[in-house]
DNA sequence: TACCATTTGTCCGTATGTATT
DNA sequence: AAATACATACGGACAAATGGT
């Protein structure tokens, strides 16, 4: 999991910057002090290095490091203290919303190591609310799958996702395969999606939902409920996805 | 707050319906049993009198009952199952996230009357999370205005706006006077203004907030954080939304 | 109390590459 | 081709907050 623009820090503790401009100092600097909090190089509540130190090792202006501490900042990565420093804030994945939503995206924007886990499948009948989304007959046949989504071994959602049948059998044994349902359905000839509508709901969990997310029973779950159509406007996915919501923070953007 | 065409029930349990056809009584029945719900007399999974009991209480025919529930049936506000009874669906406000959101608009156009009630108002210096929304220095003075909404009389929400101040002095003034903040900002220059970004998460309620939403303490609140800008993408609000989990759904259509 | 070193916050400016008009 | 706007990057100076002596 190279990104080739990026180097790891050589002996001295200097980073190598890619300077080609095809991406901005400042967001290399992000990218690179997020991955060092991810792997538990820093902590939270662990003091970064100061502005100063980091401009030397990174080899650029101060203001330059300032740009990228701002954008850690804005996404809660990090919490900063005027004459005392930069401190590691505890972690929330900022799951952004939009047209065009993957899970595996979302996490590796913030560089986390995706996971997912099959937990079950099934084959089902489509009631009220799976109908009304696939728009299918009631009692449609649907395929549907229970996941358990990790980051960097942290449960952070588990989602159910409902395929129509005729068009998506034998769709859990990709995932079995692939892991992914992106890929999934390109293997089933959907090449993309776009997420149509979010409908967004807190609650408490149930207990399978607390037990699988490791999630204490008085800790609200976020639950989304997502229509996903292909390219042709027809529906291919309708997902629930419910996350531990105090480690999961939705960010919508209306552009 | 009275409905002039509706009167509470008296003593007997039964309801004065007005009869000098101003209004007709399905019509006046359905108003009197969508409030019912609406103040939680009935709540979600509730079943509710059965049609011959209605007619007794209002003292009108059973298919005047019948002609009010088929109007809240189409409204999904009930559902009705044969031989059973008729129960109150989840009764959830779909609260649109776009980039035009507005309150008011949004209960209109589920036919709920809007209020806001200003629990109190005061000026402080913006701290590290509003500074960064408003785009303004630490300690910059702001306003803070906190808003109880209510749509038919059921607390919905509990949101703080903070304003930046040059620019919004007396705000707070302009917000008893109209208790609309839309309005407020149209009085301070602001013609139109847009949402620029969401961030949602669920999170146990303070016990102010299960107070003021009259929320159990174990249910959730849902927690939006908005940035609105004016025309010219300048921030004028910045504002925390505490929704009442259970009652509120947030619906995203990412277009 | 006063003083000092450290660290972040803000402000002034300059320069450059890219995209748009 | 010229003008304009914008994002990026750098340099320096000082203010403000913190923590210790």
């Amino acid at each position: 999991m190279h990104t080739p623009e990026l180097q790891a820090n050589n002996d001295d503790g200097r980073f190598l910057l890619d300077r080609s401009q095809r991406s901005p100092l400042w967001r290399q600097i992000a990218l690179t002090l997020e991955q060092e909090i991810h792997r538990g190089r820093y902590e939270p509540g662990d003091k970064l290095p100061t502005e100063g130190e980091l401009s030397l090792w990174f080899g650029v202006n101060r203001h330059t490091v300032r740009r990228a501490l701002f954008e850690l900042r804005k996404r809660k990565l990090v919490k900063v203290e005027q004459g005392r420093g930069t401190f590691v804030n505890e972690n929330i994945l900022d799951y952004m919303v939009s047209r065009r939503t993957r899970f595996s995206e979302n996490l590796n924007r913030q560089n986390r190591s995706p996971k997912g886990i099959l937990i079950r499948n099934e084959i089902m009948e489509a009631d009220e609310e799976i109908s009304r989304a696939l728009q299918v007959n009631r009692s449609h046949p649907v395929v549907a799958l229970h996941i358990l989504r990790e980051g960097d071994g942290r449960p952070l959602s588990f989602s159910s996702h409902f395929f129509p049948l005729p068009r998506f059998t034998g769709i859990a044994q990709s995932f079995q395969d692939t892991g992914s349902v992106t890929v999934c359905l390109s293997l089933h000839g959907v090449e993309d999606f776009f997420r149509d509508e979010t409908r967004v709901v807190a609650r408490p969990p149930t207990s399978e939902e607390a037990r699988l997310l490791a999630l204490p029973k008085n800790r609200p779950i976020l639950e989304t409920k997502s229509f996903n159509v292909d390219k042709h406007g027809v529906p291919v996915d309708y997902g629930i996805a419910r996350y531990a919501g105090d480690r999961v923070q939705l960010v919508v953007k209306t552009a």
